[in-house]
DNA sequence: TGTACATCAGTGAACGCGCGTTCACTGATGTAC
DNA sequence: TGTACATCAGTGAACGCGCGTTCACTGATGTAC
């Protein structure tokens, strides 16, 4: 094997990286395979030795941009584990993540262009929603009946998104205020 | 003057309804001039005897796709007028609305296109939202604070376009059953 | 009333451009001897 | 230890294609006489 073990994986890794911002903070259409390698310090032609399609690389990026949006999540509460589902909702709704959707959530930065896409682009971003209402579901209190727990999430989660979608429509005082009245309101919706 | 006096006028409202129905349905970057010519029963080359870009189109598609959507939600509820925010919610987060984007709400439809696109693109989804954002500020209880009002009027808002989002991205009968939670979320939240 | 005319909405060929994709190649690397 | 070799990640020119846009034109129309 004339490269180290490691070397190939490493360089679709960043490549996925790239993508992964690149797509977040301009959408899917607007950015060429040729600007994503340029990112990676590559040139257009090697992108067809990891990957057999734009579409194929948008599907990976999907996932990767999901774990990645976790951890910049976790990065505003400061490393701490959200204690319930208002606590997430609300490093969700911040003016941080308005202000970088090139780390943040694929679902409010895609999620349109995503359901209109490939089967998978589908699945990955199905994957992504599922992955997330679990996540929100866990952290309600367990004490309450699973319908109402299960209520307050997909509430939750379409807060989240939507809140998301319209503060970055908005003039940027406007969205901020738009996401402090979406924080508030779940405050009242998900305190009992 | 050797046309119609309206004639003009009437096969620009075509073109903008037409393209206002296709940028929905399948987004803002896979529809081309060529194609909205074509479903107008126009050929492409007189697009620009009515606009001078496709970006200008696209900001007039938006209006025209509010007041279009208002319309679909209005027969929803069989044209009767909304009792109260809930009302209104009801009717968005529908299983018809879920499965006719094109003449849904160009806000759950390509938001986050939007926010990316032109001055005009953004100048116009931005009215849009204010002006959803006004009528269903007009629809909530007259009773509560002000500041409660907008609260709920934010959250509601944020779960429609949110849940539309969201169940748009999932298979069918998921999707479905998503709409259903979070209706019955807002049902719960908005009901003192 | 009928005809010649001016207007201008709409046509369709053509344009440059950037996209996704292909492919013959280069050259950095680990291995064999 | 040093050198020749095989491998294959990455290069960059080239491809066809469809896009937004332009423009010389056609032909349907209302008006003037």
């Amino acid at each position: 094997m004339p490269w180290p073990k490691e070397h190939k994986a490493q360089t679709r890794t960043r490549i996925v990286h790239e993508a992964a911002a690149a797509l977040r903070e301009r959408g899917l259409a607007d950015v060429g395979v040729a600007e994503i390698m340029q990112r990676a310090g590559l040139t257009h032609g090697g992108f067809y030795g990891h990957f057999r399609s734009k579409d194929e690389l948008i599907a990976d990026a999907v996932a990767h941009a999901a774990r990645d949006s976790d951890a910049s999540l976790a990065a505003l509460r400061g490393g701490v584990p959200p204690r319930d589902a208002l606590d997430e909702a609300t490093a969700y709704l911040s003016a941080e993540h308005l202000a970088h959707p090139e780390r943040g959530c694929p679902i409010a930065a895609n999620g349109a262009e995503l359901a209109r896409g490939t089967s998978e682009m589908r699945a990955s971003i199905g994957a992504e929603i599922r992955r997330r209402f679990a996540r929100l579901l866990e952290l309600c209190p367990v004490r309450s009946a699973l319908a109402r727990r299960k209520r307050e999430t997909a509430g939750a989660l379409a807060c989240m998104v939507g809140g998301m979608v319209l503060a970055r429509a908005l003039p940027d005082a406007e969205g901020r205020e738009l996401l402090g009245e979406v924080r508030a309101f779940l405050k009242d919706a998900l305190t009992p």
